[in-house]
DNA sequence: GTCTATAGATGGATAGAC
DNA sequence: GTCTATCCATCTATAGAC
């Protein structure tokens, strides 16, 4: 057997870590498909191995357990996510000598989701995953989401540092019906205003649709 | 037994009206409390049963299956709500000869779900119930919100006519944005934005939150 | 109409061979 | 690390006694 003697070492399949790679990163992208799609409680883990073509065991030996695959997801998605934000809000700040303006600040709110939320962007379903968790998740996503607020800490303090003569809880309760419009596009959302609209909205051009959004956000912060 | 001759008929408890509709209104109450605080997932019949103090296989005898109760009280709570917004829009009209103005249709839009959602309110469970099941529901349930848009209709044919100068699209995506503020009042998410503001939120004033959300509302549609 | 007991189906997790 | 077979918990729905 002299092809054997070619192999590196490990000539059984007990360690691969590209093949254990490639299985996780299977999983990983089916579950968020699958739950994105059709939500938290309606897929199983038999489920998401058959859609990855794995052995159905895979997901609690890589990751523990089902809940836990799905929190995993979660962190890493929202931590990308915030990643953006943060660093449009960062580069707002500079321009602005460390004092953004509302419309600024808000495009840093708005534009990461609504970008990845563009037919091509291959965040497209990440977002929908994550949109869902926020009423769907379990037990330690909620925990997570109700506790960690230091990501949008810095959004509302730029948001009372820019409007200084506002009553500091007019800017928070304006903070949250503007995250209310960005957590409202769900496909199931979007495809309910299609049906209202007659097909008006159903539209692929994010520029636009994120002018209007942030628009909309701007005004209703501008009294 | 005199006792039984004052009995007008059926001294057995085989049909007993009152009885009946005590044990399907015990069912719903707990139904609709269990699924607005836990989610439509987390609640299992034997939970329902239980809470309502009836045994196992009365939501079946009653209802026909899991699903169908849920669907039944989808259907009264939605229909309530869009009846007092129906309402609402009507008086609008009247009083403004056949075209009310932006701020009177949004809120008629607004302020019905906001009053269901005030501490003291006989609704507020109702709200949080109806609210999940936008994103939570049952195909039936998805399958009545994506199709029947007839309520939401006449709203939006009030607020084009109301902003003849705009686009249409214009309209439905600011309507979108709306009722995006209008869903995200969920108890986790008012939760959240009283841990970021530190508590300053935390005010059981609808009056002063159903001001906020129409000046905010309104000036989106402003320009 | 109510209630108990149970059927029937599904799902998460794990043991053990390879 | 992968995979099969299986355990065990849980759930909805229903049959049948009262």
């Amino acid at each position: 057997m002299p092809e054997a003697a070619a192999l590196p070492i490990a000539p059984d399949a007990s360690h691969d870590p590209e093949r254990e790679a490639a299985t996780k990163a299977a999983i990983v992208g089916a579950a968020e498909r699958l739950f994105a799609l059709h939500g938290f409680g309606e897929v199983s883990v038999r489920d998401i191995t058959a859609e990855a073509g794995v052995n159905l065991a895979s997901i609690n030996y890589h990751f523990g357990s089902k809940d836990a695959l799905l929190f995993e997801i979660f962190r890493r998605r929202t931590a990308e996510l915030n990643r953006e934000r943060a660093r449009m809000l960062h580069e707002a700040a500079a321009k602005h000598m460390g004092k953004p303006t509302v419309r600024a600040i808000l495009t840093a709110l708005i534009e990461p989701p609504l970008r990845w939320s563009a037919p091509t962007h291959d965040r497209r379903i990440a977002l929908q995953f994550i949109i869902r968790a926020r009423s769907e998740g379990t037990e330690a996503m909620r925990e997570v989401l109700s506790t960690d607020v230091s990501h949008l800490r810095r959004f509302a303090d730029a948001l009372i540092a820019a409007r200084p003569d506002l009553p500091i809880e007019a800017v928070y309760w304006r903070l949250h019906f503007v995250l209310g419009m960005i957590h409202n596009n769900r496909f199931a959302e979007l495809d309910r205003l299609d049906v209202l609209s007659e097909g008006v909205t159903r539209q692929s051009d994010i520029e636009a649709l994120l002018e209007r959004m942030v628009d909309f956000a701007e005004a209703g912060f501008a009294a």
